[in-house]
DNA sequence: TACATTTATGTCGTGTACGACGCGTCTTAT
DNA sequence: ATAAGACGCGTCGTACACGACATAAATGTA
């Protein structure tokens, strides 16, 4: 079987490409706001915060795409910065609201536009149309075949 | 800026999809071998010392891409389960040699060519030549860009 | 109304994943 | 020959990341 072979490569290939993008993803980000060092899930999860004001945890489970379990440590760490605080929901007493801190409030008031500064968008943004539809055709295809 | 917009969309959904892959390719795969459960890190592992037959802590880490502390831990984890031993090289005392347990020796002599149960050789065995370029590719710009 | 079911969180256990640090070992320059 | 440096490994602290479980609250049903 030559082809298997050959596949076994590919794939070995492909996996070291996601790994080495993974890891530059997950690097804490150096850009104005992120003055603390939030890393990539944390910094996800601010952006969602900002975005939409105020939400739930499943809603930010949701936004980011990870376990609520997951999304309830990362909030933490961001509570114990100072950077979120959690409320009860008046109506719905199940409901944690995951709302911004005073800081960030005043911070996004002064400088939104600052928050963009995302490795992957600067990425996209160095990349020529056709790569730029290439990474995402590839992303596309290898998660639908999963 | 309007394709500013359009590029953090995008980025947007590259992100969930890497996400998403990442997920997949972690799970424990259920593959004749991995009776006992084995994560996807840890076959990696498995399949360099199986088929290297016997090698460094260091030389592992990067035949799998990994930092040696998270290889030394995945080591740990195998070695509990009986998999593999750890033993001084002779030569230099500096080299921790992982080797295959005798169990897993006995099992590779017997039924050497099931190891290549791998969820991502398995996808690339149902895609089309042009979505498998289509992928290598795609995660080949990606991490150039970054 | 009383009770079962659903829903949203939080917590726990396990397994990555990394960088920093310390220790023992080898190599090399003096 | 020995002191200085490089090297490999193990460990620690931190941060994901998930599923399983427990809890509390809301909703549905008899």
């Amino acid at each position: 079987m030559r082809t298997n072979k050959a596949l076994t490569n590919m794939a070995q290939e492909i996996d070291q490409n996601l790994r080495s993008i993974r890891r530059t993803l997950r690097q804490p980000v150096g850009g104005e706001f992120s003055r603390s060092g939030l890393t990539g899930p944390q910094r996800g999860v601010m952006d969602a915060v900002v975005r939409l004001g105020a939400l739930s945890l499943k809603e930010a489970s949701r936004q980011v795409g990870l376990a609520h379990s997951t999304v309830s440590g990362i909030v933490d760490r961001l509570e114990r910065q100072g950077l979120v605080e959690r409320q009860a929901d008046k109506k719905d007493h199940r409901f944690t609201l995951i709302v911004p801190s005073k800081v960030v409030r005043d911070y996004v008031r002064n400088t939104l536009p600052t928050l963009l500064t995302n490795p992957l968008v600067e990425a996209l943004q160095r990349a020529k149309p056709a790569e730029r539809r290439a990474i995402l055709d590839g992303s596309r295809i290898l998660r639908g075949l999963l």
